[in-house]
DNA sequence: TATGAATGAGGCTTCATTCAT
DNA sequence: AATGAATGAAGCCTCATTCAT
């Protein structure tokens, strides 16, 4: 994502960083151009060389937050491989939420909740980053039930969907309550749910 | 101003009704007044003399939904005295979705998304909606905990948190995957959830 | 100048004072019909009703300052008697600003500096003020003269104008520095040539 | 942005130019952003570009002014090195006023007499104006006195003052009578009281 | 790569006034 | 005498983008 060089502070970086960082706070819509500009000290021209318009660019951050998804590198970490991981998923988010004072929703919910029926790129790349996020917690889901510790009657793809559901709805209200517990409440009853499916399971 | 008789028909509710749908459909900052004028088919004036900012007339808008809310005229029934009410007010908002094409969130939570630092205001207004709709739940919780119908370690407080957040991400959700299965997921978790902790109860 | 009852409450009254005091804060163009009706607590249609246009209240207030000049009821004394009197015409000036602490002008000044060419009615208006201040001080220079007070060559109409300019321009300049001594220097300098054409006179 | 050549065509310069003359003759308020870039012939964006706000473009003007008095470029000398210069100085003054028919004050007095309570930065600009204005004068007075020209109980600083304000004040009567006589006698008024207090002086 | 001048549509708000009751 | 709804032009400013260098 970044320049070839990896230096991480050129112009198209430093756009890319900030233009994530202002979309999560206020939202694509608020966030001008200018502002972008201004905030990473770059000019005009190279906002509009670099991306070919603010759709443009809000579809480079989106995919460069896909791409920090499946290295690893996000802020949250989406891998999951135990149910150690699955709490530690919902709690990243809180912490996440917590960093900035609860005054910030999920980054890809907040550029979510603003795409109108004329936004169709916008829509897709964030379906996207909700199907990987989906597909990452289904899949531990599917490996648990095919090792017997998962009930059979669970629908895997339908509690990766309330998952992010759950967090997401979760994350809205501590937002707008500037209060972290809303979502922790959001992540604890959505766990508790999820165990209610675990079996004993067979000893590894 | 709005005449008891509530015709309707002025300017006052013409712009309400039109700003309600317009925000409800694309957000508040995507629309301009300029556009709820030109929908509303009242003059720039009009607006300015009922409303005194684009943010008082978010506030009377939000205003209006909490009234509606609390007399039971709003789209969505949010008044809960039994289990069947709970799945009501759950596919209430999936129906609410639907009739939209999938293609808007929650009235609610698509203005709370947008709150900015500087929305105290408008953040306190939604805090009231949502604490609303969270007392309704959370009153009919407590009143089924009093009859032994709701098992003692259910925290009611939660329950109603958990119910507003799972069917606020459940719509976030629908709307960008434009479909209403994930709604209709989350909601059904949710409930599956809830009844978890229903106890057979003393007959009546 | 108030209606005939002379209640000096009644919305006409209450109109032209809070009128005339905006005027002088801020100007006639930075002061609205709307801000003159929510200060004198009116109603739009009172104001058009009295006035029939925001020229035509600035024509009664200047009728009314007009008005206050001849009758002696105005915040200045205009009448001028003696040296003493032209001493105190200076200061009251001064005094006027002072309680205003020094962020406004002369209340005719200020209107005065506004008129543009197409404003001939208000310059008329203006004018007369103008005059009659003028008219004031020369009467008296006048008299002195024909009692062989004032020097034979003193133009008394040039004294009375140069007076008028002199403090104009103090308070011009007291406004901009907000500190009285630039004024109280016009005064006393103005006040210092004047003296210079007193002969000592027939005693009285 | 502003070449050194001071080429005065580009945009900035018009904006500037179109500006200055428009605030003098129907002062700030009455000019409009919107009439500046028509007359000045840019663009809105061009405005927004040069000047960050209306307040931010009176900055400019009135830096602009100032410079002009400094490089002894504007309209009106202040450099006063003789008691030619003091009259030349008033009379440029004279000539400024009649050149536009009267119909106009003084470019700063005029500006001047607009600042509110709110207008904090321009009023400081206009003050270091007058302040130099005034420090010409005096910088002239304090050396006739240390050549003994001047009597030794004139306060220059004072008399600075009182040229500054008759003028001013004489310029704001020429407009409203729309006759250069008011003027013309505050000027002549003043300088006889200025001749006052000069001395025969050692002879050169 | 990089800079920033230029464009014009549009956003939010106030203005002065008129009209109907 | 009084109220306040209605009107639309205008005021100040930001937006997203393109162009020339």
């Amino acid at each position: 994502m970044n320049a070839p060089s990896g230096r991480g502070t050129d112009a198209r970086s430093r756009i890319l960083q900030v233009a994530a960082d202002l979309f999560h706070k206020q939202g694509v819509r608020a966030t001008s151009p200018d502002e972008i500009i201004e905030v990473s000290e770059t000019g005009k021209g190279q906002f509009y060389h670099y991306f070919k318009s603010k759709e443009g660019l809000v579809h480079a951050v989106l995919q460069t937050h896909l791409k920090a998804i499946q290295a690893g590198t996000a802020p949250v970490s989406y891998t999951v491989n135990s149910w150690e991981d699955v709490e530690r998923w919902f709690f990243a988010h809180i912490q996440l939420q917590r960093r900035f004072d609860m005054a910030r929703g999920c980054p890809f919910g907040t550029i979510a909740n603003e795409v109108g029926e004329g936004d169709e790129l916008t829509r897709q790349d964030l379906n996207l980053i909700f199907e990987l996020m989906k597909n990452k917690l289904a899949t531990f889901f599917t490996r648990e039930k095919a090792q017997g510790r998962l009930a059979v009657d669970a629908d895997v793809e339908r509690l990766a969907d309330f998952c992010i559901a759950a967090i997401q709805g979760g994350m809205l209200m501590g937002k707008i309550r500037r209060d972290s517990r809303p979502v922790e409440t959001a992540a604890r009853e959505a766990l508790a749910h999820l165990k209610r499916y675990v079996l004993a399971g067979p000893q590894r």
